[in-house]
Formats: structure tokens, C-alpha cells, sequence
DNA sequence: ACGCGGTCTTTAATAATAATAAACAAATTG
DNA sequence: CAATTTGTTTATTATTATTAAAGACCGCGT
């Protein structure tokens, strides 16, 4: 009726199977040892004793915990499903609604979406109170939710300021000393590009992977908690699309790491107008396939 | 024991005031039209009606609701102190977090925290939730929160992405059309500095205002919902600093004033090396107060 | 003295529930 | 018979009550 207790009945199934590794008449370690062990409270650790003895699995007196039978798989209790957290609520829901299996403007339904996504509305409504802020989703007046979506304006708007983040991050990064590991880390990643280049045929969707690795890196080196707070945002919404926009997916990839080698080789000469120049490009062309995609697919609202 | 009643008894409250003004014998209007003029429900008017015949107000026959007396003082309900919504709660707790009246890596505790904002314990922590996403508080794996707070390093990353965002806007500003509104804002802007200038001896302390509209007004013309995002909370921050920095007000603020029409001036001249260098120039000097002003009042971790 | 376990307090997550909204159906009236 | 009114039912949200877990405190025994 209240919270869950998994955590008991996973600890409690963990017991079990340090028992099946004792002998009859061994003694259980101290509750806070188990505790530790277990990586719960003592409070868990004393639910599971006492279930232990009402099963007669173990004999209590006084400070000595004894084994009386093997465990058996009868003592083992069944894990409900478990609801998921909200880290991984965020992406699944952020696929949902950039995959757009639900028109924008609509009124969303929190006791119903929360199983969809099996967790908690709870869960959920906190959920979409932290995603008000990037503007997907809007608290109305007297309690629900509207989803904004991922509407052409929302695409227009991120890929500007993606730009503007990036384009910051162009200009640090070349100011950057020669010792710094940005440099080694953008060798390896031209090669990563060529070697892709090579094998492109066939392995040309691995491409959204290296893209979103190598914007990750550039914006890395700005030290900042809101750059990355927004990258985190900026990069799901452009990795999504990239998996799901299929036209022309092979064409698009290889000029696009030909974009990015242009790009990488710009920053590697420390020249600042060429990299800004390389990196406008390829933002350019990003912002274009996602407009086109999101009016290909009809959300032209 | 559920959601408050609150919609209730005002609808209540004001039907009773609108009897008031009827007499005995009336025929009260039908439960839709009641419904929209209370700006409720359905269902809340027939709670209504209900309460209003146990009381002896109105009799029912088919259609027909009579008022049968003169409603008296008696019988207003009482209305319980209303608690905040989130809106309310923002401010109140931005400004509680920005005064440091508790130390960073504080562990909040939310029952304890919703009751000194008097707010649900739910409400306050969908707050939470939507604030994490500006690193102000973290959540902690297995509930609760951390208060990472108004740190040192907070200042800097969030002036540094201040100046990114409004030298983007300077940028965007400069590019536009004679007839945009912007340029009789700026107008405006210019008097108002002049006229706080004239009177600073006394009216110093309206600076701080007069600092918000104007940055609002420059990064207004950027079209961008994260850029919006941002400055709510910037300006937010900056705004409260100001107003507890009591060091040097008066210095400060005129030496602020001569900055911003400095600003203003080479925004209107539409060179845009001369109104960068005015307000990286503006936003240092922004910046180095309030560092300085974190500094003294000894909040250097 | 020090670890151990009994007891109690605090706290956050969930389930239950009251309040509201809204849809649908039946009925009455002009 | 069309339009409006009311009765009924259902869906959904916001809040309270309850419960699981964590951990503090303290006396006790070795």
C-alpha cells in the first residue's frame, strides 16, 4: 500500500543464496554485517531474520543466528516487476515523443501514460515538471500536461542554439594548449571517421553514433554545467533523428563525415576563421536534414 | 484527505453573494449556466445546490429552484489558508537559495522544507525536479536532495553563459530593421538611465530594476525559447544579488549607469565591434561584482 | 571498551481517496 | 422534434494516509 519492497526482497533473495553456500548449524554474521553486505539498512536486514525464523530456516537466541535447513527454492519470494527510475524514463519518453507517435498539442494523460512507461505517475509527473523547462511539454492551468512536441519551430530554435553553443566551443577549443587531451582526442576520432568512410557500405548507420560522440567532445571542453545540460538535450533530439530519418541515410552520411574531417582538420591547424567557417557548414547541413525530416514526415505544425 | 476543496467553497461563497442580490421567490438560472458564470464545473454546482438545500436556502421541484430566504453571513464557508503553486514557490525558494541562508551540499529534506514555504510536499518536489535541470539542486540515488546552491563556480559558468547569450543578442540586434520596435525601447531605456541619473543621490537603489528591464528588453529580440529559458533565471539571480550587495550601492549603480548608456549608444550607432566591446565590457564589470560579492560575504566554496 | 542488537524517529515513495471535469443519456418544454 | 436541462456515470488529478527503508540513539553483554 505504500512504497515498494524490493530492495527487501532482493536483499532477502541474496540471503538466501549466501545460506545455500552454508552448512546446517553455521552461524549468520552480525545484522550489521549483513547490512554492509548487503549494501542495505539494518532495518531490511531484521525484516529478513524475522522472516527467516517464522520459516523456520533459522534459530534465534540471544545473539546466535544458527542455520536449522537448506534453504529451498519455496523460500525464494517473486520480484514484481520493477518500475523503472527516472533516468531511464527520460529517454524513453523523449523517443516517444520525437518518434511523434502522438500529434502535438495534446493533452497528456498521466495516469495512463505512467503505465504505458510502467512507473510511477508520480514518477512521471515529476518527469514532465523537469522537461517544462526545456519547453516540450507545459503545465496547464488546473492540473494535465500538453505536449508541445517536436514541433518545426522547436527544431528551428534547438538547432540555433546548438549553433551558438558550438560555435562558443569552436572558439575555446583552438585556444586550447598543444598538451591538452582534446587534440588526441580528435585524432582518434578522424581516424574513427576514415575508418568509417572505408566500411560505409555496410555500416553506414553507425554514423549517428560517431556523430554524436564527436559533438560530445567538442562541447566537453567547455567547462560549463549548462552547456552540457543542454547538450545532453541537444544530442538525443539530433541522435533520434538520425536513426529514424531512412532517406537518402547513406548519401547523408558520407558528406557528412566529409564535413566533419573538414571540420576536424580546421581545428587541428588552429585556424579560427576556417574552423568556425567548417563548423557553421556542417550545423548548417544538420539544421537542413532535420527541418526536411520533421516536413517529410507531415509535422509541419 | 484528498485535493482541497477550495474550488468548492469560492464557488460557493460567490453564489451565495449573487443570491444575495435576488429575491425570495426567485428562480434560480440552470445548473449550465451557473457552471460557466462560476467559471466551475457541473459537478461543483450540484455540490452546490445540494449544500444549498440542506441548508434551507432554495427548494427543488423538477426545474424549479426557489430561493425560499435571504442567505445570512452563516452561511459562507470558510476558506482554509490557500497553499502556493509552483509559480509562487519559484521565487520564494530561488530567493531563500540565492540569500545562502543554507550552506552548499546540504541535504534537503523535503516534508520539512514544504511546510516552511507552506506548500504540498508534492509541489515542492516537482519543483526540485524542474530545477535540477539548472544544477541548482541534484537528486541523490536513493531519494532526497542535495542543495548544490549559489557556489563560486556557479557565478562564473552562469555569468560566462550569460555573456554568451547576450553577445548573441547584441549580434542579432545590431542586424535589425529601422522600424523594429527595438530601437524606441532603446530610446526609452536611454531616458529612463538619464533621469535615474539625475536623481541617483536618492533613488540609487531602483537601479537594480531599471538593470533587469534593460537586459530583458536586449535579449527579448532573440526568438528562441531556451535563450528564454535562461534569461528568466539569469536575470533572476542577478536581480536578488543586486539587491542584498549593499557595498558600494551608490558607486556601483552610477558606475553602471554610465556602462549602460555607453551600451546603448553603440547599439544605436549599429557598429558592431563598438557595442560588443560595450557590453563584454559591461557584462565583466557585472561579473567581477558578483564574484566580489559571493567573496565577502564568505561564500568561496 | 567496543561491538551488537533493541527501539524509536525521520523520511520519501506509493496507494488510496476526495474533488473535479467531462461525457453520455434521459427527459422535459416550447 | 429540436433544444435545453438535469441525472448518471466515468475518467482523471491533487492530496492525504500509510508503509518501507534508513539511520540515530542507547543499553547490554562479552
Amino acid at each position: 500500500m505504500a512504497r515498494t519492497n524490493e530492495r527487501f526482497i532482493e536483499a532477502h533473495n541474496k540471503m538466501i543464496a549466501v545460506c545455500k553456500r552454508m552448512e546446517i548449524g553455521d552461524e549468520l554474521p552480525s545484522e550489521n554485517a549483513m547490512a554492509s553486505t548487503l549494501g542495505v539498512s539494518r532495518t531490511v536486514v531484521r525484516s529478513i531474520l524475522e522472516r527467516f525464523k517464522d520459516q523456520a530456516l533459522i534459530s534465534i537466541n540471544a545473539r546466535q543466528k544458527l542455520l536449522m535447513r537448506r534453504p529451498t527454492k519455496d523460500d525464494l519470494l517473486e520480484t514484481r516487476a520493477t518500475l523503472l527510475g527516472i533516468e531511464e524514463l527520460e529517454s524513453q519518453f523523449l523517443e516517444w515523443v520525437l518518434r511523434m507517435d502522438v500529434p502535438a498539442g495534446e493533452v497528456l494523460n498521466v495516469a495512463q501514460l505512467s503505465q504505458h512507461f510502467s512507473v510511477a505517475p508520480h514518477t512521471l509527473q515529476e518527469f514532465l515538471s523537469s522537461l517544462s523547462r526545456f519547453g516540450i511539454v507545459e503545465r496547464r492551468a488546473r492540473g494535465g500536461w500538453v505536449l508541445h512536441g517536436f514541433t518545426l519551430d522547436y527544431a528551428i530554435e534547438l538547432s540555433d542554439f546548438r549553433n551558438l553553443l558550438e560555435l562558443n566551443a569552436v572558439k575555446q577549443l583552438i585556444a586550447l594548449p598543444e598538451d591538452h587531451d582534446i587534440w588526441n582526442q580528435l585524432e582518434v576520432l578522424e581516424q574513427e571517421h576514415l575508418d568509417l568512410l572505408q566500411s560505409i557500405e555496410t555500416a553506414y548507420h553507425d554514423f549517428s553514433k560517431l556523430d554524436e560522440k564527436f559533438h560530445m567532445a567538442i562541447n566537453s571542453i567547455v567547462n560549463n554545467r549548462f552547456v552540457a545540460e543542454f547538450q545532453k538535450v541537444i544530442s538525443l533530439v539530433f541522435h533520434y533523428h538520425f536513426q529514424w530519418n531512412k532517406a537518402d541515410e547513406k548519401l547523408r552520411n558520407t558528406a557528412a563525415i566529409g564535413e566533419h574531417l573538414e571540420y576536424i582538420r580546421a581545428l587541428r591547424s588552429r585556424d579560427l576563421a576556417a574552423a568556425t567557417q567548417a563548423a557553421q557548414n556542417h550545423l548548417s547541413t544538420s539544421k537542413r536534414t532535420l527541418v526536411n525530416s520533421l516536413k517529410t514526415n507531415g509535422h509541419t505544425d
